[in-house]
DNA sequence: TTGCAGGGGTCAA
DNA sequence: TTGACCCCTGCA
């Protein structure tokens, strides 16, 4: 059958997906910005997303998408991998000079995928000042603590937890899951979730400015947290996370010179105007992949 | 083996 | 503007 564009197959637990163009799974799970996925030996990925568990495999130009069926992939999986997005227009307004053409070639298949606004606000809370196979081992112990068991080719998986479960939890429970010094802000930020003190639709509603601001209401949530959220929940494209590496990448291959991050993020937003996150994601991918700095 | 620095930030003073 | 902060890894 055909869905806007993209010509899907039901098999007996899969689909099939075969005219993809800019998507590499590697690409997109490792470039950062989703943290409940597993690379398998067999080159496929593992993903918990949306309360449940898919298995995906690429080769040959075809997507297989196990665990799954076509309405899924008409009501979830096509806005999560954000397939309604021409990724070939965006590199081609993105690719203004070498250092971005490099980038953009590093990482040709990233997409930016759309993710569950409350999980990537417990999820970037706990990212401040932490490693990466550190923040999935936390997200982990959380959903294994709080979230709902799913059953897949006989392994078991969790969901992330409701915003109900982790306001009901105690501060100890997410030390004991590692979070430390965040555990006061992941149960802070549960309840007031919890309550309505924020929604992701009111954030749609402002402007950038003004939804970076109503997040840093949250503890726990700065300036790049507050950016990353927003990016990977698919609310604001036009902002840019300036983190460490970031900063250095644009001071190294652009200004050539140490910069504030008002000057990053004032740069960014002139250079690659609307669509500066994604420039900050192919850019971050390809300074870390390649040791750039 | 032990000890220490520092990390893909944020908070509070 | 600056130090403290959980936990873990890398490296003397």
């Amino acid at each position: 059958m055909n869905f806007n564009g993209y010509d899907v197959e039901q098999r007996h637990n899969y689909i099939i997906i075969k005219n993809l163009s800019s998507f590499n799974l590697k690409d997109i799970f490792e470039c950062g910005q989703a943290f409940r996925w597993r690379k398998n030996l067999d080159n496929t990925y593992t993903l918990i997303a949306k309360d449940r568990v898919i298995k995906l495999k690429h080769e040959n130009d075809k997507l297989k998408i196990f665990n799954s069926n076509i309405e899924d992939f008409k009501n979830i999986w096509y806005e999560y991998f954000d397939l309604e997005t021409s990724y070939e227009d965006i590199k081609s307004k993105l690719k203004k000079d070498d250092i971005m053409a490099k980038a953009l070639k590093h990482g040709e298949g990233i997409r930016i995928l759309n993710q569950d606004f409350w999980e990537m606000i417990i999820s970037f809370i706990i990212s401040a000042n932490n490693r990466i196979p550190m923040i999935m081992k936390v997200i982990n112990e959380i959903s294994k603590k709080f979230g709902e068991k799913i059953m897949f080719d006989e392994e078991v998986f969790y969901t992330f937890p409701t915003t109900e479960k982790l306001s009901n939890a105690k501060l100890e429970d997410f030390k004991l899951c590692k979070a430390g010094y965040r555990s006061s802000y992941i149960l802070d930020t549960a309840k007031k979730i919890n309550e309505g003190f924020l929604r992701k639709e009111d954030l749609v509603r402002l402007s950038t400015k003004d939804a970076q601001k109503s997040l840093k209401r949250l503890m726990g949530v700065g300036p790049k947290v507050a950016d990353c959220i927003l990016l990977f929940s698919g609310i604001k494209k036009n902002i840019f996370p300036t983190d460490v590496w970031i900063k250095r990448i644009v001071e190294v291959l652009y200004f050539e010179r140490e910069a504030s991050l008002k000057e990053i993020n004032n740069f960014a937003e002139e250079y690659y105007g609307d669509i500066s996150g994604l420039a900050q994601q192919y850019l971050f991918y390809y300074a870390r992949e390649n040791k750039i700095i």
